[in-house]
RNA sequence: GGAUCGGUAGUUCAGUUGGUUAGAAUGCCGCCCUGUCACGGCGGAGGUCGCGGGUUCGAGUCCCGUCCGGUCCGCCA
């Protein structure tokens, strides 16, 4: 037996009793002829004490950070004790001990301050993931997978597998390829999602399913972005979407109690689409602050009637115009405000400039409208400056911003001058969450590149049912790409559903076409032929003619959960061997080359360029 | 595909308008220390300044190229 007990458990309860533990040297503080050490393992630190004799045999055989020991001793009372670990009232007085491996220098220490950077922890993640900091992130990431699992399985959810050598399906994202080496010449693809598997599991009347399951991507990486990541994916039968948020909303619910100890008070709010570009400019906002968006002027519609007749060119010639009143930043000077209008002048965010009104607090009695000073005085009067301040609810002491251009960059300038403030002021608090549905989203989004329509959450989302007439009388041709905004097709609503937490997209889904005749026409709107859409989705086109069951569900961005659980803005924390930015596992070098034999196996000759 | 920041001791970083022998902290090694827990004290070792080329009397510093890493845009149904 290596050990009796853990490096986490022993008490000021467990006097005088023998015991052995294993585990890592932490640290080595030699006094003389005594010596401390601490002792690691998963659950903890104990002190080890070694007497003279034992110290001297150290002098002789050194130890160094990391070495492995089993140590036979009993647990004493501290004369020092330390408050800082739940063992900090007791140490080994060892007996005892021996070596059960060395190790070499770690290239940086062990401890929850790393003097390691990113890339040498990458590389050697296995010890860094013995780090107290990594390790709470990987046990919160299993504590949200255990709530996930708990919860699925008492609401009659079957956790069922689906094959990742499955078929290319070019629509979407880049897939990942496999090459056969039975049916040279021919390649699999790894899922981007379990879609179709999970949608073919409901006519099999499997009705409720779920799965926490790797998928993977092709596609350039971000910090919240890896091409291998997991979901929890879930789909049910016989459910319109209200069953289906009731269902999740009752377990991001329970994952919050049982994670974070958080009673999230229900029915998380929701919003439609539209409301949220149009207050937030943006179909994820964090709404644990307001610092709602103005809508000035948008699409030719003027609704600050000042504006019309304005001499500001800026504002009278741009599509879109919009303004955010920042709580308490009336005073900022000259080199602030500056510093804001080259924040939304990067590349980036693409403004060509910023406009902003201080609103002021005068500090004279009986005035308490403030006074208003704007960075374009010269072109409105007094006046015109308080109707811009009264439609833009700002009060004393804030600052409106003021952004105005093309309708789709500007608001998402907006959305992202919004966070930015935000996060100036520290109103995104990270232990703070707020959940939000967003519905309503538009079916297709149309594609000036390909210049067809693409669908905007996936081709197997239902229309509304009201708007399934509209989808099956018109043709999706269209004739004027410039006015695809008046097509038809562009006002069609998808019976989809984003779930937001805190300004990050967490999970979506929808309710599912499930008739023959529907899907056809869906992949026929995405400008695929008909022989196109046997080849590629012959098989859910024919299952769907054996009796498909309404249904619909939900993915979950499981890392990215784990992440905002933990306060992270980064999922790679939370993964135990993530890759880096290029995609590169750096601690095991992959990808890599192949043998020679390999490739003639596969029959594939490289012809790099 | 593009933008941007970075690469200097094992590690994290500093290094001025280009100018003597490239520094600090930490880690490491040695000696001292019986109550430390970020132990302390004294001493020591440790560098192809990512790589290649250029400008210059002289390059860690300036220029060009390249590789690697971070962040972002495009992309991610």
């Amino acid at each position: 037996m290596y050990r009796t007990h853990t490096c986490g458990e022993l008490r000021i309860a467990d006097l005088n009793i023998e015991v052995t533990v294993a585990g890592w040297v932490q640290t080595i503080r030699k006094f003389g002829s005594i010596t401390f050490i601490d002792l690691r393992d998963r659950y903890g630190i104990t002190q080890l004490l070694l007497n003279e004799k034992l110290t001297e045999h150290l002098d002789k055989n050194p130890l160094g950070r990391e070495f492995v020991l089993q140590v036979t001793g009993t647990v004493s009372e501290r004369s020092n004790k330390n408050k800082n670990i739940p063992t900090g009232e007791i140490e080994i007085l060892v007996s005892e001990f021996k070596v059960l491996n060395k190790s070499a220098l770690p290239p940086f220490t062990i401890q929850d301050e790393t003097d390691g950077g990113d890339d040498i922890r990458m590389k050697y993640r296995f010890l860094d993931l013995r780090r107290n900091a990594v390790k709470k992130n990987i046990e919160l990431r299993y504590a949200v997978s255990r709530a996930t699992r708990n919860y699925l399985h008492h609401q009659n959810f079957m956790d069922i597998e689906t094959p990742f050598l499955i078929k290319s399906t070019p629509e979407g994202a880049r897939d990942f390829v496999v090459p056969s080496r039975m049916n040279a010449g021919e390649f699999y693809a790894l899922p981007q999602s379990p879609q179709t598997f999970k949608q073919l599991l409901m006519i099999s009347g499997y009705d409720r399913y779920y799965q926490i399951v790797k998928c993977f991507r092709d596609e350039d990486l971000r910090a919240d972005r890896q091409p291998e990541f997991t979901q929890i994916d879930c789909e049910m039968s016989f459910v319109e979407q209200e069953d289906i948020l009731q269902m999740f909303e009752g377990m991001i619910k329970f994952i919050f109690k049982e994670v974070k100890n958080i009673e999230y008070a229900l029915p998380i709010k929701r919003m439609t689409w539209e409301d949220a570009m149009w207050n937030y400019g943006n179909d994820k906002p964090d709404i644990r602050f307001d610092m709602k968006v103005k809508n000035l002027k948008s699409e030719n519609k003027i609704f600050f009637e000042t504006l019309a007749n304005s001499e500001f060119a800026v504002f009278n010639e741009a599509e879109t115009i919009v303004a955010i009143s920042v709580p308490g930043c009336c005073d900022y000077s000259r080199r602030q405000t500056d510093e804001l209008v080259e924040w939304v002048k990067r590349p980036q965010i693409g403004m060509k400039g910023m406009a902003f009104i201080k609103h002021l607090p005068t500090g004279q009695a009986g005035n308490t409208d403030g006074i208003l000073k704007s960075s374009f005085d010269k072109f409105f009067n007094e006046d015109q400056l308080k109707q811009f301040s009264s439609f833009c609810d700002s009060k004393p002491g804030d600052l409106i911003l003021i952004l105005a251009g093309k309708e789709e960059r500007t608001r998402k300038a907006i959305s992202d001058l919004r966070l930015y403030m935000a996060d100036r002021l520290g109103l995104r608090k990270p232990e703070e969450f707020r959940l939000l549905w967003v519905t309503d989203f538009p079916l297709f989004e149309y594609d000036e590149e390909e210049n067809r329509w693409v669908a905007r959450h996936h081709p197997f989302t239902s229309p509304k049912p009201e708007d399934i007439e509209v989808m099956i009388n018109n043709n999706p041709l269209i004739e004027n790409a410039e006015k695809y905004l008046e097509h038809p097709y562009s006002k069609i609503k998808a019976n989809a559903y984003d779930m937001v937490l805190n300004g990050n997209e967490i999970g979506g889904g929808s309710i599912r076409i499930y008739q023959r005749e529907l899907q056809e026409k869906m992949f026929a709107a995405l400008g695929m032929s008909k022989e196109e859409a046997q080849h590629k989705f012959g098989f859910l086109l024919g299952a769907f003619e054996y009796g498909a069951p309404p249904h619909g569900g939900i993915a979950f961005g499981f890392d990215r959960l784990c992440a905002i659980l933990g306060g992270s803005e980064s999922i790679r924390d939370f993964i135990a061997f993530p890759k880096n930015n290029s995609g590169r596992d750096v601690m095991i070098d992959a990808p890599s080359t192949i043998d020679e034999k390999q490739l003639e196996e596969l029959q594939i000759k490289l012809d790099l360029k």
